[in-house]
DNA sequence: CAACTTATCAAGTATTCGCTTGAATAACAA
DNA sequence: TTGTTATTCAAGCGAATACTTGATAAGTTG
Protein backbone atom coordinates (compact mmCIF):
# COMPACT_ATOMS: atom_id res chain seq x y z
CA UNK A 1 0.00 0.00 0.00
CA UNK A 2 1.48 3.74 -1.05
CA UNK A 3 -0.16 4.73 2.26
CA UNK A 4 2.33 2.68 4.20
CA UNK A 5 5.28 3.85 2.47
CA UNK A 6 4.10 7.31 2.91
CA UNK A 7 3.82 6.65 6.62
CA UNK A 8 7.55 5.49 7.00
CA UNK A 9 9.06 8.25 4.73
CA UNK A 10 7.40 10.29 7.74
CA UNK A 11 8.97 8.42 10.30
CA UNK A 12 12.12 8.80 8.47
CA UNK A 13 12.01 11.97 8.22
CA UNK A 14 11.50 12.75 11.97
CA UNK A 15 14.49 10.15 12.38
CA UNK A 16 16.52 12.48 10.59
CA UNK A 17 16.25 14.34 13.70
CA UNK A 18 16.40 11.71 16.48
CA UNK A 19 19.16 10.77 14.41
CA UNK A 20 21.06 14.33 15.82
CA UNK A 21 20.98 13.03 19.55
CA UNK A 22 22.32 9.26 18.94
CA UNK A 23 26.05 10.62 19.16
CA UNK A 24 28.30 11.83 22.29
CA UNK A 25 30.37 13.88 20.36
CA UNK A 26 27.31 15.60 18.79
CA UNK A 27 25.50 16.00 22.27
CA UNK A 28 28.85 17.56 23.49
CA UNK A 29 28.74 19.99 20.65
CA UNK A 30 24.81 20.57 21.30
CA UNK A 31 25.78 21.41 24.92
CA UNK A 32 28.77 23.71 23.93
CA UNK A 33 26.60 25.76 21.59
CA UNK A 34 23.51 26.09 24.35
CA UNK A 35 25.77 28.37 25.74
CA UNK A 36 27.44 30.47 23.22
CA UNK A 37 27.62 30.26 19.28
CA UNK A 38 30.72 29.48 18.13
CA UNK A 39 33.27 28.94 15.73
CA UNK A 40 34.42 25.25 14.50
CA UNK A 41 37.54 25.04 15.81
CA UNK A 42 36.90 26.39 18.80
CA UNK A 43 34.29 24.08 19.21
CA UNK A 44 36.93 21.54 18.03
CA UNK A 45 39.14 22.32 20.69
CA UNK A 46 36.59 22.32 23.52
CA UNK A 47 35.52 19.48 22.69
CA UNK A 48 38.82 17.56 21.95
CA UNK A 49 38.10 16.33 18.52
CA UNK A 50 39.86 16.67 15.00
CA UNK A 51 38.26 20.12 13.16
CA UNK A 52 37.22 17.94 10.40
CA UNK A 53 35.37 15.77 12.19
CA UNK A 54 33.79 18.57 14.19
CA UNK A 55 32.84 20.38 11.20
CA UNK A 56 30.89 16.87 10.21
CA UNK A 57 29.46 16.63 13.18
CA UNK A 58 28.15 19.83 12.83
CA UNK A 59 26.79 19.64 9.53
CA UNK A 60 24.70 16.66 10.85
CA UNK A 61 23.23 18.73 13.54
CA UNK A 62 22.50 21.34 10.78
CA UNK A 63 20.91 19.20 8.60
CA UNK A 64 18.60 17.87 11.56
CA UNK A 65 17.67 21.37 12.42
CA UNK A 66 19.29 21.65 15.57
CA UNK A 67 21.63 24.83 14.66
CA UNK A 68 22.19 27.75 12.53
CA UNK A 69 24.96 28.48 10.55
CA UNK A 70 26.05 32.22 9.38
CA UNK A 71 29.78 32.80 8.10
CA UNK A 72 31.67 35.83 9.57
CA UNK A 73 34.33 36.56 7.57
CA UNK A 74 36.34 33.44 7.30
CA UNK A 75 35.09 31.88 10.18
CA UNK A 76 31.47 29.77 10.03
CA UNK A 77 29.94 30.69 13.64
CA UNK A 78 27.01 28.15 14.24
CA UNK A 79 24.91 28.84 16.73
CA UNK A 80 21.78 26.71 17.96
CA UNK A 81 18.79 26.56 16.41
CA UNK A 82 16.48 28.29 18.38
CA UNK A 83 14.04 28.42 21.62
CA UNK A 84 12.79 24.41 20.62
CA UNK A 85 15.68 23.34 19.51
CA UNK A 86 17.38 24.18 23.02
CA UNK A 87 14.08 22.82 24.78
CA UNK A 88 14.44 19.44 23.23
CA UNK A 89 17.96 18.99 23.88
CA UNK A 90 17.55 20.07 27.58
CA UNK A 91 14.47 17.45 27.42
CA UNK A 92 16.16 14.77 26.50
CA UNK A 93 19.21 15.89 28.96
CA UNK A 94 16.43 15.58 31.57
CA UNK A 95 14.57 12.36 30.85
CA UNK A 96 17.87 10.44 30.36
CA UNK A 97 19.28 11.74 33.89
CA UNK A 98 15.58 10.47 34.99
CA UNK A 99 15.59 7.51 33.44
CA UNK A 100 18.44 5.53 32.92
CA UNK A 101 20.63 4.50 36.02
CA UNK A 102 24.03 4.98 34.17
CA UNK A 103 23.72 8.67 33.45
CA UNK A 104 23.08 9.32 37.03
CA UNK A 105 26.25 6.79 37.85
CA UNK A 106 28.35 8.89 35.20
CA UNK A 107 27.07 12.28 36.51
CA UNK A 108 28.24 11.36 39.86
CA UNK A 109 31.39 10.02 38.78
CA UNK A 110 31.87 13.00 36.79
CA UNK A 111 30.81 15.92 39.08
CA UNK A 112 31.90 14.62 42.11
CA UNK A 113 30.31 14.97 45.79
CA UNK A 114 27.06 17.13 45.85
CA UNK A 115 27.03 20.64 46.87
CA UNK A 116 24.47 22.79 48.49
CA UNK A 117 21.93 24.16 45.74
CA UNK A 118 19.59 26.82 45.31
CA UNK A 119 16.84 26.75 43.24
CA UNK A 120 15.55 29.53 40.86
CA UNK A 121 12.40 30.97 43.05
CA UNK A 122 14.70 31.14 45.90
CA UNK A 123 17.73 33.28 43.99
CA UNK A 124 15.19 35.20 42.66
CA UNK A 125 13.67 35.98 45.92
CA UNK A 126 16.98 36.75 47.75
CA UNK A 127 18.30 38.54 44.66
CA UNK A 128 15.33 40.66 45.20
CA UNK A 129 16.25 41.49 48.99
CA UNK A 130 20.16 42.00 47.24
CA UNK A 131 21.58 39.78 50.55
CA UNK A 132 23.30 36.99 47.81
CA UNK A 133 26.13 37.74 45.29
CA UNK A 134 25.65 35.73 42.13
CA UNK A 135 28.31 34.81 40.17
CA UNK A 136 28.94 33.26 36.69
CA UNK A 137 31.77 31.17 36.54
CA UNK A 138 31.71 30.30 32.94
CA UNK A 139 34.64 30.95 30.89
CA UNK A 140 33.92 35.24 30.06
CA UNK A 141 33.02 34.78 26.07
CA UNK A 142 29.74 32.73 27.40
CA UNK A 143 28.81 35.26 29.80
CA UNK A 144 29.24 37.70 27.36
CA UNK A 145 26.42 35.79 25.47
CA UNK A 146 24.09 36.10 28.00
CA UNK A 147 23.73 36.26 31.14
CA UNK A 148 21.33 35.91 34.34
CA UNK A 149 20.57 39.57 34.89
CA UNK A 150 22.64 40.79 38.27
CA UNK A 151 25.34 38.27 37.91
CA UNK A 152 28.94 39.18 37.73
CA UNK A 153 32.07 37.27 35.61
CA UNK A 154 34.27 35.62 37.60
CA UNK A 155 35.81 32.87 35.29
CA UNK A 156 36.82 29.59 37.76
CA UNK A 157 40.06 29.50 36.83
CA UNK A 158 40.38 33.46 38.60
CA UNK A 159 38.14 32.65 41.26
CA UNK A 160 40.89 31.91 44.06
CA UNK A 161 42.46 35.31 42.85
CA UNK A 162 39.34 37.51 42.71
CA UNK A 163 38.36 36.63 46.01
CA UNK A 164 38.54 39.80 47.63
CA UNK A 165 36.00 40.98 45.10
CA UNK A 166 33.09 39.36 47.08
CA UNK A 167 31.19 40.80 50.14
CA UNK A 168 32.85 39.02 53.10
CA UNK A 169 29.48 38.78 54.15
CA UNK A 170 26.95 37.51 51.85
CA UNK A 171 26.11 34.26 50.75
CA UNK A 172 27.64 33.58 47.01
CA UNK A 173 25.65 31.18 44.78
CA UNK A 174 27.49 30.08 41.75
CA UNK A 175 26.34 28.90 38.09
CA UNK A 176 27.70 27.60 35.24
CA UNK A 177 26.59 25.72 32.58
CA UNK A 178 23.75 23.28 33.58
CA UNK A 179 23.63 20.41 36.47
CA UNK A 180 25.84 18.79 34.37
CA UNK A 181 28.55 21.17 34.12
CA UNK A 182 31.22 21.08 36.60
CA UNK A 183 32.26 24.74 37.17
CA UNK A 184 29.79 25.71 39.93
CA UNK A 185 30.30 22.45 41.50
CA UNK A 186 33.90 22.61 41.79
CA UNK A 187 33.41 26.93 42.41
CA UNK A 188 31.04 25.96 45.89
CA UNK A 189 34.01 23.58 46.79
CA UNK A 190 36.47 26.60 46.25
CA UNK A 191 34.65 28.76 48.21
CA UNK A 192 33.43 26.53 51.08
CA UNK A 193 37.28 25.92 51.54
CA UNK A 194 38.23 29.66 51.47
CA UNK A 195 35.41 30.12 54.22
CA UNK A 196 32.80 31.78 52.70
CA UNK A 197 29.07 30.36 52.71
CA UNK A 198 28.00 29.31 49.00
CA UNK A 199 25.79 27.44 46.71
CA UNK A 200 25.38 25.99 43.36
CA UNK A 201 22.47 27.61 41.33
CA UNK A 202 20.50 23.98 40.85
CA UNK A 203 20.25 24.52 37.25
CA UNK A 204 22.10 26.36 34.54
CA UNK A 205 22.07 29.66 31.99
CA UNK A 206 20.53 27.87 29.74
CA UNK A 207 17.43 26.45 31.57
CA UNK A 208 17.20 30.11 33.18
CA UNK A 209 16.74 31.55 29.92
CA UNK A 210 14.25 29.06 29.27
CA UNK A 211 12.22 29.42 32.00
CA UNK A 212 12.76 33.52 31.42
CA UNK A 213 11.16 32.89 28.10
CA UNK A 214 8.22 31.24 29.31
CA UNK A 215 6.98 33.26 32.27
CA UNK A 216 8.43 36.64 31.64
CA UNK A 217 9.04 38.48 34.67
CA UNK A 218 6.36 40.62 35.63
CA UNK A 219 7.87 44.33 35.20
CA UNK B 1 42.74 14.11 31.57
CA UNK B 2 40.67 12.21 33.55
CA UNK B 3 38.12 14.75 34.00
CA UNK B 4 37.62 14.72 30.34
CA UNK B 5 37.13 10.97 30.00
CA UNK B 6 34.40 11.20 32.58
CA UNK B 7 32.62 13.81 30.65
CA UNK B 8 32.47 11.47 27.64
CA UNK B 9 31.35 8.81 29.24
CA UNK B 10 28.59 11.01 30.72
CA UNK B 11 27.59 12.12 26.69
CA UNK B 12 27.72 8.88 25.81
CA UNK B 13 25.56 7.28 28.79
CA UNK B 14 23.13 10.05 27.65
CA UNK B 15 23.40 9.28 24.14
CA UNK B 16 21.87 5.79 24.93
CA UNK B 17 18.37 7.74 25.16
CA UNK B 18 19.61 9.37 22.14
CA UNK B 19 19.96 6.39 20.06
CA UNK B 20 16.71 5.43 20.70
CA UNK B 21 15.34 7.66 18.16
CA UNK B 22 17.56 7.56 15.73
CA UNK B 23 15.87 4.99 13.81
CA UNK B 24 12.62 5.52 11.94
CA UNK B 25 11.23 1.57 12.93
CA UNK B 26 12.23 2.75 16.88
CA UNK B 27 9.85 5.43 16.08
CA UNK B 28 6.87 4.13 14.73
CA UNK B 29 6.75 1.53 17.64
CA UNK B 30 6.74 4.58 19.89
CA UNK B 31 4.31 6.05 18.47
CA UNK B 32 2.34 3.25 18.53
CA UNK B 33 2.87 2.92 22.23
CA UNK B 34 1.83 6.53 23.04
CA UNK B 35 -1.65 5.24 22.20
CA UNK B 36 -1.86 1.95 24.05
CA UNK B 37 0.46 -1.17 25.72
CA UNK B 38 0.83 -3.50 23.51
CA UNK B 39 2.52 -7.25 22.63
CA UNK B 40 5.19 -7.68 20.66
CA UNK B 41 3.61 -9.66 17.61
CA UNK B 42 0.74 -6.42 17.33
CA UNK B 43 3.28 -4.78 17.13
CA UNK B 44 4.93 -6.42 14.79
CA UNK B 45 2.09 -6.46 12.74
CA UNK B 46 1.24 -3.01 13.20
CA UNK B 47 4.29 -1.59 11.81
CA UNK B 48 4.91 -4.07 8.99
CA UNK B 49 8.04 -5.32 9.88
CA UNK B 50 9.49 -8.81 11.40
CA UNK B 51 8.51 -10.23 15.12
CA UNK B 52 12.08 -10.76 15.45
CA UNK B 53 13.24 -7.24 14.26
CA UNK B 54 10.49 -5.54 16.47
CA UNK B 55 11.93 -7.32 19.35
CA UNK B 56 14.88 -5.74 19.03
CA UNK B 57 13.80 -2.67 18.63
CA UNK B 58 11.91 -2.67 21.18
CA UNK B 59 14.32 -3.88 23.62
CA UNK B 60 16.68 -1.22 21.92
CA UNK B 61 13.65 0.95 23.45
CA UNK B 62 13.66 -0.55 27.02
CA UNK B 63 17.53 -0.26 27.14
CA UNK B 64 16.74 3.38 26.50
CA UNK B 65 14.60 3.88 29.23
CA UNK B 66 11.45 4.86 26.90
CA UNK B 67 9.34 1.39 27.83
CA UNK B 68 8.63 -0.42 30.61
CA UNK B 69 8.09 -4.11 29.89
CA UNK B 70 5.86 -6.56 31.60
CA UNK B 71 5.13 -10.44 31.12
CA UNK B 72 1.67 -11.26 30.74
CA UNK B 73 1.14 -15.08 30.11
CA UNK B 74 3.37 -16.22 27.29
CA UNK B 75 3.10 -12.78 26.14
CA UNK B 76 5.23 -9.86 26.86
CA UNK B 77 3.42 -6.73 27.20
CA UNK B 78 5.07 -3.22 26.20
CA UNK B 79 4.10 0.40 27.25
CA UNK B 80 5.96 3.76 26.89
CA UNK B 81 8.21 4.45 30.27
CA UNK B 82 5.95 7.03 31.72
CA UNK B 83 4.84 10.91 31.26
CA UNK B 84 8.38 12.17 30.70
CA UNK B 85 9.32 9.71 27.75
CA UNK B 86 5.92 10.09 26.37
CA UNK B 87 6.80 14.43 26.52
CA UNK B 88 9.92 13.82 24.87
CA UNK B 89 8.46 12.05 21.75
CA UNK B 90 5.78 14.24 21.39
CA UNK B 91 8.55 17.51 21.80
CA UNK B 92 11.00 15.66 19.34
CA UNK B 93 7.91 15.23 16.67
CA UNK B 94 7.02 18.56 16.87
CA UNK B 95 10.50 20.26 16.97
CA UNK B 96 11.47 17.93 13.65
CA UNK B 97 7.69 19.52 11.94
CA UNK B 98 8.85 23.07 13.65
CA UNK B 99 12.69 22.54 11.59
CA UNK B 100 12.63 20.29 9.05
CA UNK B 101 10.85 21.19 5.70
CA UNK B 102 11.30 17.64 4.76
CA UNK B 103 8.87 16.28 7.97
CA UNK B 104 6.26 19.05 6.85
CA UNK B 105 6.05 17.33 3.23
CA UNK B 106 6.51 13.93 4.18
CA UNK B 107 3.61 14.74 6.75
CA UNK B 108 1.10 16.53 3.98
CA UNK B 109 1.92 13.70 1.71
CA UNK B 110 0.56 11.52 3.94
CA UNK B 111 -2.14 12.61 5.25
CA UNK B 112 -3.62 14.32 2.26
CA UNK B 113 -4.99 18.06 1.92
CA UNK B 114 -6.08 19.55 5.32
CA UNK B 115 -9.33 19.60 6.95
CA UNK B 116 -10.42 22.07 9.10
CA UNK B 117 -9.30 21.88 13.03
CA UNK B 118 -10.47 22.82 16.31
CA UNK B 119 -8.35 23.10 19.47
CA UNK B 120 -8.04 21.91 23.07
CA UNK B 121 -9.72 25.19 24.56
CA UNK B 122 -12.48 25.70 21.76
CA UNK B 123 -13.12 21.85 22.02
CA UNK B 124 -13.48 22.04 26.15
CA UNK B 125 -15.80 24.99 26.01
CA UNK B 126 -17.99 23.14 23.44
CA UNK B 127 -18.15 20.01 25.42
CA UNK B 128 -19.79 22.56 28.60
CA UNK B 129 -22.23 23.09 26.08
CA UNK B 130 -22.86 19.94 24.98
CA UNK B 131 -23.51 21.06 21.53
CA UNK B 132 -20.99 18.85 19.82
CA UNK B 133 -20.18 15.04 19.59
CA UNK B 134 -16.79 13.63 20.23
CA UNK B 135 -15.71 10.58 18.11
CA UNK B 136 -12.59 9.12 18.75
CA UNK B 137 -12.11 7.06 15.81
CA UNK B 138 -8.59 4.72 16.75
CA UNK B 139 -9.33 1.23 16.95
CA UNK B 140 -11.22 -0.09 19.89
CA UNK B 141 -8.49 -1.76 21.92
CA UNK B 142 -6.44 2.25 21.79
CA UNK B 143 -9.72 4.11 22.85
CA UNK B 144 -10.54 1.15 25.57
CA UNK B 145 -6.72 1.96 26.73
CA UNK B 146 -7.52 5.61 27.29
CA UNK B 147 -9.48 8.02 26.21
CA UNK B 148 -10.85 11.72 25.69
CA UNK B 149 -13.47 11.76 28.51
CA UNK B 150 -17.24 12.07 26.57
CA UNK B 151 -15.85 11.22 23.52
CA UNK B 152 -17.65 7.56 21.94
CA UNK B 153 -15.65 5.24 20.04
CA UNK B 154 -16.23 4.67 16.41
CA UNK B 155 -13.49 3.20 14.37
CA UNK B 156 -13.04 4.56 11.22
CA UNK B 157 -13.50 1.54 9.54
CA UNK B 158 -17.18 1.29 11.04
CA UNK B 159 -17.79 5.24 10.21
CA UNK B 160 -19.93 4.96 7.27
CA UNK B 161 -22.52 2.22 8.84
CA UNK B 162 -22.26 4.28 12.09
CA UNK B 163 -23.48 7.46 10.86
CA UNK B 164 -27.23 7.16 11.82
CA UNK B 165 -25.95 7.11 15.60
CA UNK B 166 -24.57 10.37 15.39
CA UNK B 167 -26.83 13.66 16.15
CA UNK B 168 -27.98 14.99 13.28
CA UNK B 169 -27.84 18.47 13.98
CA UNK B 170 -24.76 18.86 15.75
CA UNK B 171 -21.13 19.08 14.71
CA UNK B 172 -18.86 16.09 14.63
CA UNK B 173 -14.91 16.28 16.59
CA UNK B 174 -12.92 13.58 15.25
CA UNK B 175 -9.45 12.56 16.76
CA UNK B 176 -6.92 10.09 16.77
CA UNK B 177 -3.57 9.50 17.48
CA UNK B 178 -2.22 12.58 17.14
CA UNK B 179 -1.79 15.43 14.10
CA UNK B 180 0.75 12.91 11.89
CA UNK B 181 -2.43 10.13 12.26
CA UNK B 182 -4.42 10.23 9.11
CA UNK B 183 -7.12 8.34 10.64
CA UNK B 184 -8.96 11.50 11.78
CA UNK B 185 -8.57 13.38 8.62
CA UNK B 186 -9.72 10.74 6.62
CA UNK B 187 -12.88 10.68 8.87
CA UNK B 188 -13.97 14.50 8.38
CA UNK B 189 -13.50 13.77 4.91
CA UNK B 190 -15.84 10.97 5.03
CA UNK B 191 -18.59 12.85 7.64
CA UNK B 192 -18.19 16.39 5.15
CA UNK B 193 -18.85 13.88 1.72
CA UNK B 194 -21.99 12.10 3.76
CA UNK B 195 -23.11 16.10 4.35
CA UNK B 196 -22.25 16.95 8.04
CA UNK B 197 -20.41 19.42 9.70
CA UNK B 198 -17.32 18.01 11.06
CA UNK B 199 -13.74 19.13 12.04
CA UNK B 200 -10.08 17.29 13.39
CA UNK B 201 -9.27 17.70 16.56
CA UNK B 202 -5.80 19.21 16.25
CA UNK B 203 -3.69 17.18 18.22
CA UNK B 204 -4.96 13.27 19.39
CA UNK B 205 -5.29 11.08 22.63
CA UNK B 206 -1.31 11.38 23.96
CA UNK B 207 -1.14 15.12 23.75
CA UNK B 208 -5.08 15.88 24.81
CA UNK B 209 -3.61 13.48 27.85
CA UNK B 210 -0.62 15.28 28.75
CA UNK B 211 -1.98 18.66 28.59
CA UNK B 212 -4.54 17.03 31.15
CA UNK B 213 -2.01 15.93 33.35
CA UNK B 214 -0.27 19.50 33.37
CA UNK B 215 -3.38 21.69 33.72
CA UNK B 216 -5.63 19.42 35.41
CA UNK B 217 -8.83 20.28 35.15
CA UNK B 218 -10.98 22.72 38.44
CA UNK B 219 -13.17 20.37 39.58
C1' DC C 1 4.78 -34.43 29.67
C1' DA C 2 3.91 -33.01 24.89
C1' DA C 3 2.11 -29.59 21.89
C1' DC C 4 1.62 -24.86 21.16
C1' DT C 5 2.16 -19.85 21.37
C1' DT C 6 4.95 -15.94 21.97
C1' DA C 7 9.21 -13.83 22.53
C1' DT C 8 14.15 -13.79 22.50
C1' DC C 9 18.73 -15.16 21.10
C1' DA C 10 22.60 -16.10 17.81
C1' DA C 11 24.88 -15.91 13.59
C1' DG C 12 25.48 -13.97 9.10
C1' DT C 13 25.50 -10.15 5.81
C1' DA C 14 24.84 -5.70 3.70
C1' DT C 15 24.77 -1.03 4.99
C1' DT C 16 25.72 2.95 7.49
C1' DC C 17 28.56 5.61 10.70
C1' DG C 18 32.58 7.76 12.87
C1' DC C 19 36.95 9.03 12.48
C1' DT C 20 41.34 9.95 9.92
C1' DT C 21 44.19 11.96 6.31
C1' DG C 22 45.12 14.96 2.69
C1' DA C 23 43.25 17.93 -0.90
C1' DA C 24 40.06 21.70 -2.21
C1' DT C 25 37.53 25.97 -1.31
C1' DA C 26 36.16 30.61 0.63
C1' DA C 27 37.17 34.95 2.64
C1' DC C 28 40.41 38.07 3.51
C1' DA C 29 44.95 40.72 3.66
C1' DA C 30 49.22 42.24 1.70
C1' DT D 1 48.09 38.09 -7.52
C1' DT D 2 49.84 35.35 -3.69
C1' DG D 3 49.72 33.86 0.89
C1' DT D 4 47.11 32.88 5.16
C1' DT D 5 43.42 31.23 7.98
C1' DA D 6 39.18 28.71 8.68
C1' DT D 7 36.23 25.39 6.89
C1' DT D 8 34.62 21.82 4.00
C1' DC D 9 35.08 17.93 0.86
C1' DA D 10 36.52 13.21 -0.58
C1' DA D 11 38.36 8.80 0.04
C1' DG D 12 39.30 5.04 2.92
C1' DC D 13 38.89 1.88 6.74
C1' DG D 14 37.31 -0.32 10.99
C1' DA D 15 33.29 -0.54 14.02
C1' DA D 16 28.52 -0.46 14.80
C1' DT D 17 23.73 -1.12 13.08
C1' DA D 18 19.62 -3.14 10.81
C1' DC D 19 17.54 -6.85 9.09
C1' DT D 20 17.15 -11.93 8.00
C1' DT D 21 16.86 -16.77 9.15
C1' DG D 22 16.73 -20.51 12.11
C1' DA D 23 17.30 -22.18 16.84
C1' DT D 24 16.13 -21.66 21.78
C1' DA D 25 13.51 -20.33 25.91
C1' DA D 26 9.34 -19.18 28.76
C1' DG D 27 4.72 -19.86 29.71
C1' DT D 28 0.33 -22.08 28.86
C1' DT D 29 -2.90 -25.78 27.63
C1' DG D 30 -4.42 -30.47 26.81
Amino acid sequence: MAAQQRKQALFEAIAVMGKAFSSPRRLELLDLLAQAPRGVEELASASGQSTANTSQHLQALHAAGMLTRRRQGTRVVYAIGGEDALRLWLTLRDASLARLGEVERAARDYLGEGVETIDRGELLERLGRGDVVLVDVRPEEEFAAGHIEGARSIPLEELEQRLPELPAGQEVVAYCRGPFCAYAHEAVRRLSDAGRSARRLETGWPEWRLAEASEPKPA
